[in-house]
RNA sequence: GGCCCCGUCGUCUAGCGGUUAGGAUCCAUGGUUUUCAUCCAUGUUACAGGAGUUCAAUUCUCCUCGGGGUCACCA
């Protein structure tokens, strides 16, 4: 069965980078029948917090992205890497190092004067005399000095890399005792029976390394998909400071997570010339064959009309659903229908729906000062009075198309265009000039609040 | 600097030796609309450069240039 897993580090909220493979490694699961697994690689107890953790579960639930199984924490399973490492230990495998910090430091210097590689020079390799006093050792690994190292990669090919170039004996466990990165990554994943890894493109020259551990280890090295980086708009790798990236921000900006997941799962990946895809599309044509190799630039405004787009498509019952949490409780509004129907393909965001719904729903205190200006001159009274008084006579006024008659009725009474009683009765509902079609406003507003808004208009001008 | 990856419109991308280099977004113009938005139509804009291979290169190879990633007792 194909598993696939999410690995995040606690150290802040979801990022738009972290869900996009989250996204990938799922959709690859759910395509192959097989498991998406989440794996909190929280062994950095100085940078973690229990609340990270919180946020990004919070972030998986708003975007419906169920893992399979449990969570897995690594922070609990120090004894199982402690196992491994003893393991390694007897098998000559790995070795201890007393080299201090110090001397390490002294290493580095005098490799970079001399223009060398820094690497680790493997004093302790094979050494056999007294320890030095006073030095918890490292544990570090023995790492093929010579040969080469190939990465089976689905996006990028076979990767090879010449052991003496990029190895050195790496340190697989800390001086207390604790397992390090790449150590505890490999462990992870092969007890986890993780076989296919999509992962950022940034760990690709972590891999030999793991690699090393598997083969010492006797493990199956899995199949690797690297993903290219997501860039900001200065090209550079996105960051926790490039503004909005995370996840949840979305969410209050009004966007839905069908928009988010569709816009991301395009970034890096296509399929032809398709860009809109449902989720159930999203989990039968995903394959990561048609990932992109080259990084992409971060840049939201496919996914503001992507949003848009799903706003228009969705149903007024889901609509007003979404909405509350914007402070719009619609569900049981007698207008919902014709207020949602006119309104929604006028919103880039939720947010912003909620706004406009909310201003139309609001009697205006003030009006347009352009709008009056150009609105209220020659006849404009005297053709609002005389539709006031159509509507006073009107006693039965519910459909739009009920509104739409009187407002002919007044143009043809008095011989006038439609612009001349549209404009005016357009800033006395709403205080200005744009906005959806008359009729259908005063449909959403009653009889009553129209009659209203008309007067106080008349009386304020 | 070493190693690795990448290079098609501003942006997201299609292309897998022969195409008027396609789509989307953005922008502009026009149409629809009493207005605005939507919608529809039209338009501007791209193969980083240079060698080679080939009858033929955006596509294959090499070099140059450019960009990115990574080099920890962080993950």
């Amino acid at each position: 069965m194909l598993i696939t897993r999410f690995a995040p580090s606690p150290t802040g909220y979801l990022h738009i980078g972290g869900l996009r493979t989250a996204l990938f490694s799922y959709l690859w699961a759910k395509k192959n029948n097989g498991k998406f697994v989440l794996r909190i690689e929280d062994t950095d107890k100085a940078r973690n917090s229990k609340e990270a953790t919180d946020a990004i579960l919070e972030a998986f639930e708003w975007l419906g992205l169920e893992h399979d199984g449990e969570i897995v924490y690594q922070s609990q399973r120090d004894e199982i890497y402690a196992g491994y490492i003893k393991e390694l230990l007897e098998a000559g495998k790995a070795y201890k190092c007393y080299m201090s910090k110090e001397e390490l430091t002294q290493l580095r210097e005098t490799q970079m004067a001399n223009n060398e590689r820094t690497m680790y020079n493997g004093k302790y390799r094979d050494f056999e005399g007294t320890p030095p006093k006073g030095i918890e050792p490292v544990i570090r690994i023995k790492a093929p000095l010579s040969g080469e190292i190939i990465v089976k990669d689905g996006v990028k090919g076979d990767v090879s890399f010449k052991a003496e170039d990029i190895l050195d004996d790496f340190v697989i466990a800390r001086s207390d005792g604790s397992a390090t990165y790449n150590f505890v990554v490999t462990i992870d994943d092969h007890l986890m029976g993780i076989n296919e890894v999509m992962r950022g493109d940034d760990h690709l020259s972590n891999t030999p390394k793991q690699i090393v551990v598997y083969e010492a280890l006797g493990f199956d090295v899995p199949m690797f998909y690297h993903v290219p980086m997501i860039h900001n708009s200065a090209g550079k790798k996105l960051s926790k400071r490039d503004g909005a990236t995370d996840v949840m921000a979305y969410k209050e900006m009004g966007y839905t997570p069908q928009a988010l997941l569709n816009f991301l799962v395009r970034l890096g990946w296509s399929h032809g010339d398709q860009e809109i895809f449902s989720m159930d599309e999203m989990k039968t044509l995903f394959d990561p064959q048609d990932i992109n190799k080259s990084a992409s630039i971060y840049n939201t405004q496919k996914l503001d009309w992507l949003n848009a787009h799903y706003i228009k498509n969705s149903s007024n019952t889901e609509l007003a659903e979404l909405l509350s949490p914007y402070g719009l409780v619609l569900t049981s509004h007698d207008k919902k229908e014709i207020l949602l129907d006119v309104l929604k393909d006028r919103a880039k965001t939720l947010k912003e729906l909620a706004e406009l719904t909310k201003e139309i729903l609001t009697t205006p205190s003030s009006y347009d000062e352009k709008a009056v200006k150009k609105a209220f001159k020659g006849d404009a009274i005297k053709i609002l009075n005389a539709f006031g008084a159509k509507i006073t006579a009107t006693k039965e006024l519910h459909l739009p198309s009920d509104y739409h008659t009187l407002m002919e009725q007044v143009v043809s009474e008095m011989e006038i265009g439609f612009g001349k009683i549209g404009q005016p009765l357009r800033v006395a509902l709403l205080g200005k000039m744009s906005g959806p079609g008359l009729d259908s406003v005063m449909a959403i507003l009653g009889r009553d609040e129209t009659m209203i808004r008309i007067a106080n208009a008349i009386s304020a001008h």
